[in-house]
DNA sequence: GCCCAGGTGGGTA
DNA sequence: TACCCACATGGG
């Protein structure tokens, strides 16, 4: 069967906050633990997110390999290189003169926060860590909450255009309501342990690719029961 | 050729 | 405050 649009019918019944551990708990026996984000450093995966912004991850993938190949994917190499340099190097990306300028930006926030080293940075407390992070140009909400999370080791729910498409179909949250009022409904009902929080969202993403597409495959997805 | 992809900041009413 | 738009490449 064609993939569809979920129907009438599905559409009737509304998730509840109340249920999203129960949601996880279906997610996670479908698809196994996930623990997650592609990166091999905390470096890179603060550098992915901000390339992986409104961009799809295989194209961050080549950027990244790109910059590993130049050996470039280091706080003290990615100082030393001009911007045109560095906007080549992670062209693949797309908005590559953009993203080289939030880049840069990063790396100046690094280096005033840490002298470019995370285990510093680390070490310092929410919600500030949040707030500095936020003042970065470049970096808003979700790629804060990416870097908080699966860098840093920080319990911070991350949001994103799968989460929101995910759970607006389900009726949990209207797709157009702010970033911070969809992460609290999240982080309200779910008090769990930092892996939790890591392996949610990863879950989400593996059901927004695989499921909750732009085409919903509503009737294999895990999630039908819900509806 | 067209649509889409793990956002963000700036401009305008 | 709430929209609208620019920013760009690569795969299906």
């Amino acid at each position: 069967m064609r993939s569809s649009k979920p129907t009438r019918s599905q559409k009737k019944r509304k998730l509840k906050s109340a249920q999203l551990g129960e949601v996880y708990a279906v997610l996670k026996k479908s698809f196994g633990h996930q623990a997650w984000w592609p990166g091999d450093t905390p470096f890179e995966v603060m550098v992915g997110a901000i390339l992986t912004q409104n961009t799809a991850w295989t194209n961050v993938e080549k950027a990244i390999l790109n910059l590993k190949k130049a050996k470039k994917l280091s706080f003290g190499a990615l100082r030393r290189i001009s911007k045109k340099e560095l906007a080549q190097l992670i062209r693949p990306a797309g908005f590559f003169n953009l993203k080289a300028d939030r880049l840069r930006c990063f790396l100046d926030f690094l280096d005033r926060e840490c002298r470019g080293d995370l285990q510093k940075l680390r070490l310092k407390a929410m919600p500030d860590l949040r707030e500095k992070l936020l003042a970065v140009k470049g970096i808003g909400p979700e790629t804060a909450d990416s870097m908080l999370l699966y860098a840093l080791g920080k319990r911070s729910f991350v949001i994103d255009a799968y989460t929101r498409r995910i759970f607006s179909r389900h009726g949990l949250v209207p797709v157009t309501a702010h970033y911070e009022t969809w992460r609290e409904v999240f982080t309200r009902a779910l008090p769990g342990d930092l892996d939790l929080y890591n392996d949610y969202h990863a879950q989400i993403v593996r059901t927004a690719k695989n499921y909750c597409r732009k085409a919903p495959r509503c009737e294999s997805c895990p999630l039908c029961r819900f509806f």
